[in-house]
RNA sequence: GCACCCGUAGCUCAGCUGGAUAGAGCGCCGCCCUCCGAAGGCGGAGGCCAUAGGUUCGAAUCCUAUCGGGUGCGCCA
């Protein structure tokens, strides 16, 4: 049940039958018809800018189009009241009986909010993506809650999600992890080594050294590249990648698949992508312009092999091989995203930190170009987190300390606070993240406040000595819920399955964690009114029926609040400790 | 120099395919527990939506220019 497509539907009936009748032009479009709730609340509980989109080209006046279709709503038992307002809104009020439809709705459909927006649609999202060098840091902390719960809320929009890491071991920074490992391997078998520029020192190598000389024993010592490089570095990079695994399990991240780049190299894939660009006349040796302004000390003219994503909207094209003759990464990309594409996937999403802003118009050029632009691909970029403690900022920083992981997010505040927080703000906003106020149990930090909301209710459950069961709920008779506060509270439920639809058109799992702060809010500025006005408890002593009307309601958003929550990869607890 | 993102209350930020008098939290001022969890709620003060044009019934939202901040910019991934 989404209530605002219902009406909308109403809309456009009543719209179609005023056509008929011939007080509207036959075959008007009604697409840019809306039916959304109005800012105001004292306008009513829903507004249509049905007479004003369809003013001109019906050539009516606003007003006149808001009164007809006002007469023709009001035929509708769940329309209340009808009533032109401004320059041609339409705002209506609905009767009682829908919100206590809602709130059935949502105790008993366990698809509530759910919605065939995707119509089974298959997309890959891909995600965190890190070089498999080192530990996942914050940064790659919000970009794994992100594209996590993204992915969850496609998945809950009707969509079939696939959700992806690609695994950078093609390139040279694998190398220069091999080389350090070699290091700590020969450190492990006592000998004295020195870290130099361009290999890793982390600690977290270490292990991975000693685990090396237990399985190989000293067959390497002494030895030239040619000998342990290969082998070496599959051996670190399934380290790397396991150690990856366990910290996204710690947040509750599982991927689908995990893709290497290295799968890509000597087995002709970058070749036939490349060919497939060929093909189309979109690759050529040819030479950039310099980038204007600031020269680059080394800069020459030289020759190059080129892709042509300036047909598709990038600014310059790129090039895709190295002098040396070897890949630029930028080839082994488009292999990547030609397997993608060739997978069958009707769209395609790529999480990237915002310091790969730059590589955006390609990608998006390449898969235009490999699709046919048949397949559209959005990349969305998670602006930097900023480190707290205390409410003093402080950088991650190796030397000092400070550097930040995943897994130190993880044992610090727990995966329910580091994941709803980290959905705190829209992808493209940078993001505070205080270690000490995330784990505050106040009003001000939204984890708890919602959560607690959620826990609110079941305390509620837990005292009542009715049957609150979802199932005797849904039969209990809500006729009794009338009083404005509680609508509205059941109005802000109806909201949900619009919402889940405008959050998964727009990629945007932030809005969920906005509108679950909302509907906590409205649940706790209920309760209170309780305070006040005893006929708004939700215990209502020596009157089950009361009771249970009520509770049918607090549990309805209880409901949607854990639905919400579990988009985000949050536990909603039943009791605060 | 060019591209992308951003600019909304003192601070941190929401704001739907363009909708009515622009919202929340913090901070400030004043209130509310004989009552289901006060770990909460209510009210008040606080705005030229960076600036200037444009599009239209209507613009914080779309377009153009300017200013300010961030990121990136030919053989590093």
């Amino acid at each position: 049940m989404n209530l605002f497509a219902d009406i909308r539907s109403l809309v456009i009936d009543c719209l179609d039958a005023l056509a008929a009748e011939g007080q509207l032009p036959a075959g008007l479009d009604h697409a840019n018809v809306s039916v959304e709730p109005p800012r105001d609340p004292a306008h009513g509980d829903m507004a249509t800018n049905a007479a004003m989109v369809l003013a001109k080209p019906a050539g009516l006046k606003p007003r006149d189009i808001a009164e007809a279709l006002a007469g023709t709503l009001a035929a509708d038992p769940r329309i209340a009241q009808a009533e032109v307002a401004g320059p041609g809104f339409l705002n209506m009020r609905l009767a009682a009986p829908v919100w206590h439809d809602v709130i059935r709705a949502a105790l008993t459909d366990p698809r509530y909010g759910r919605s065939d927006l995707g119509q089974g649609q298959s997309v890959n999202v891909e995600y965190v993506s890190a070089n498999p060098t080192g530990p996942l840091h914050v940064g790659h902390t919000r970009g794994a809650v992100f594209g996590d719960a993204l992915a969850s809320l496609l998945d809950y929009a009707g969509f079939e999600v696939t959700r992806e890491y690609y695994i950078n071991d093609g390139g040279a920074q694998v190398d220069v992890l091999a080389r350090s490992v070699y290091l700590r391997y020969l450190e492990a078998h006592g000998q004295e080594v020195a870290f130099e520029d361009g290999t890793y020192p982390g600690d977290y190598l270490i292990a991975v050294g000693e685990a090396l000389r237990d399985e190989v024993g000293d067959a390497y010592v002494g030895k030239g590249e040619e000998v342990w490089l290969d082998a070496v570095r599959s051996f670190a990079t399934e380290k790397m990648m396991a150690m990856i695994r366990d910290d996204l399990a710690a947040l509750g991240v599982e991927m689908d698949v995990f893709y290497s780049e290295k799968s890509l190299y000597g087995t002709g894939r970058i070749e036939a992508a490349i060919e497939d660009l060929r093909a189309k006349g979109l690759i050529y040796r040819g030479t950039l312009a310099p980038p204007k302004g600031k020269l680059p000390e080394d800069w020459e003219p030289r020759e190059q092999t080129l892709f042509k994503s300036t047909d598709y909207g990038d600014d310059v094209d790129r090039p895709i091989m190295k002098s040396d003759g070897g890949w630029t990464y930028f080839a082994p990309d488009i292999a990547y995203h030609h397997d993608k594409v060739s997978r069958g996937f009707d769209a395609l999403i790529d999480v990237f930190g915002a310091d790969h802003g730059g590589y955006v118009k390609r990608m998006k050029a390449a898969v235009a170009a490999l699709s046919g632009e048949t397949v559209p691909l959005d990349v969305k970029l998670t602006q930097l987190v900023k480190l707290y403690r205390n409410g003093e900022p402080f950088k991650m920083s190796k030397r000092a300390g400070t550097f930040v992981t995943l897994r130190d997010v993880v044992e610090a505040v727990g995966r329910d606070v580091a994941r709803f927080h980290m959905l705190t703000r829209k992808n493209d906003a940078p993001l505070d993240f205080d270690f000490d106020k995330v784990t505050e149990q106040s009003k001000d930090n939204p984890v708890f406040y919602v959560q607690y909301a959620h826990a609110r209710v079941h305390s509620v459950l837990r005292k009542a000595d009715v049957d609150v069961s979802p199932a005797a709920l849904a039969q209990a008779d809500l006729s009794g819920l009338a009083h404005p506060a509680e609508l509205a509270l059941a109005a802000k439920l109806a909201e949900w399955p619009r919402l889940v639809e405008i959050a998964a058109r727009t990629h945007e799992p932030h809005r969920i964690a906005f509108y679950l702060y909302d509907l906590a809010s409205e649940l706790h500025a209920l309760w209170n009114r309780g305070n006040d006005d005893p006929a708004l408890r939700f215990l209502q002593e020596g009157d089950s029926a009361a009771t249970q009307a009520k509770i049918a309601l607090i549990r309805a958003v209880s409901v949607v609040i854990s639905h919400g929550l579990g988009i985000l990869g949050v536990t909603p607890v039943e009791e605060m400790r």
